[in-house]
DNA sequence: GCCTTGCCACCTAGGTGTGAATAA
DNA sequence: TTATTCACACCTAGGTGGCAAGGC
């Protein structure tokens, strides 16, 4: 499935890198949560752009993850509090290029940055309790991928990452009702290997662009440039089904607060 | 200050309208939570509008109120969870007519909708800890007003008035932390006679309307189409200060989580 | 050669008042 | 006569990939 990446996401070789990464990997592990499930939406999309080969741009301003990860979560405690958070793991130990239309290893991965860690976007319903997440699908469309390590977009915006480099989305589940003490309380991650994308400044596949194209609603300027072939590619349309935010969650409930304050 | 209505928005003849009436308007009375104060912000822009004599427009799908309601809450409890909404109140029972350049009333209100209540805009945010509500302006600029009984836009979403009708805007704090349960909790509302307003379905004075184009960003378009007396009124421009939304201050409180899981 | 940056036209999504047409 | 509705052009606000230029 990634011929090109020594390091299999799940292989133990993975905590061998550096101390810090080590660390952060093994902080990333953690499964605290018994019970807790997250599953990703839109299998069928994802996996019609792991075909390909995912790609996300990633800017200085920051620019958003297509498709959205998207969540069911379950098993959470109705009445406790949690904060539900993304971030990214690098794949593997190496750099990649494409060259004559495929991506390769090339070199080893940067080292990680030292930087004050800006690698978690932080849901903005968060902290919420679980009957709030629990409700329907939890969408982390907001997340933005940034290559700028001086970034001052406000903490849990962003997620930083190195170009050329692999990594697999991973959605946490922070069981506390405070943004402060994210590191001691009690969490369980998930992560998603069949979301893995590379990072890039630009496209590098144009059969991967055309399937932004084609899919991204933001993107519709470029669908009468595409070729035949890739406008017909044996892709379905992906749908593009109503999401289910926390916010119309509680428009729901709103909406079954029957006959409210009725005058008589 | 509003010598066309009779009775007056603090006179205790509001409560002699109708049974339901005075029901209702003894409800909007209930002062439940001692030292909680809510403040309405933009002073000066309000004083401006009414000084025109301020008007908004009414859609059946729903119309903005502009300018926004924004308010400073303040003596809430930090931990307990509360629920923000917004309403109107009748301001004295008559209908008025925008006649001769000056509006008058002409003749009694229409007798209060019997249909079920979609008369509270519920703040996204709710519910919500009393830190919460308290760490910056709370922003009620998606209230929707609209004349349409049947509306079937989600409760809680539109604030249901009736053209040619006065209104005084009422922000209510309920101590709850569930939305199912709104009546029977404790509660505490604030009117403000400032931002008195008469619904309309097209704008009456010109004076007014020209007020709006030169302060709502989103009516631009219509700046270049003013009279020079009307661009050049004698009103200082509306300063669109930063909105300090709920959202915005979690993003605040995140940017504060210092070297938040900083490698090392 | 390879990658990154900044600017751009072109979209989505939705909030304005207008003015003509309609309704009461 | 008076009030309401609707389609509309024109904005705000911001998310797309492409492209030319620049950096290394």
């Amino acid at each position: 499935m990634d011929p090109d990446c020594e390091d299999s996401v799940m292989s133990p070789s993975a905590n061998q890198l550096t101390d810090g990464e080590s660390r952060e990997d093994s902080w990333w592990c953690r499964q605290e949560l018994v019970g807790v499930e997250v599953r990703l939406l839109d299998q069928d999309t994802w996996r019609q752009f792991s075909e390909v080969g995912t790609e996300m741009i990633v800017t200085k301003p920051g620019r958003r993850i297509f498709p959205e990860v998207k969540v069911c979560v379950s098993g959470l405690e109705a009445g406790e509090q949690y904060v539900v958070a993304m971030g990214v793991r690098l794949s593997c130990g190496q750099r990649f290029r494409f060259h004559k239309g495929r991506w390769a290893a090339w070199g080893r991965a940067d080292p990680p940055r030292r930087a004050p860690a800006r690698n978690l976007f932080l849901h903005a319903d968060a902290p919420a309790d679980g009957r709030h997440w629990s409700r329907g699908a939890v969408s982390l469309y907001a997340a933005k991928l940034t290559n700028d390590p001086a970034s001052r977009a406000p903490l849990g915006s962003q997620i930083l990452v190195s170009s050329m480099h692999k990594y697999v989305p991973v959605v946490h589940i922070f069981k506390t009702s405070s943004l402060l003490n994210l590191e001691s309380c009690q969490k369980a991650s998930f992560s998603f290997p069949e979301a893995e994308f590379i990072a890039v400044t630009a496209y590098q596949n144009d059969d991967l662009a055309a399937l932004k194209i084609r899919n991204n609603p933001f993107a519709k300027a470029f669908r009468n440039k595409l070729t035949r072939r890739q406008s017909n590619a044996d892709v379905t349309e992906i749908s593009s089904g109503t999401i289910v935010e926390p916010a119309a969650q509680k428009r729901h409930l709103q909406a079954s607060v029957k006959s409210f304050f009725k005058v008589k």
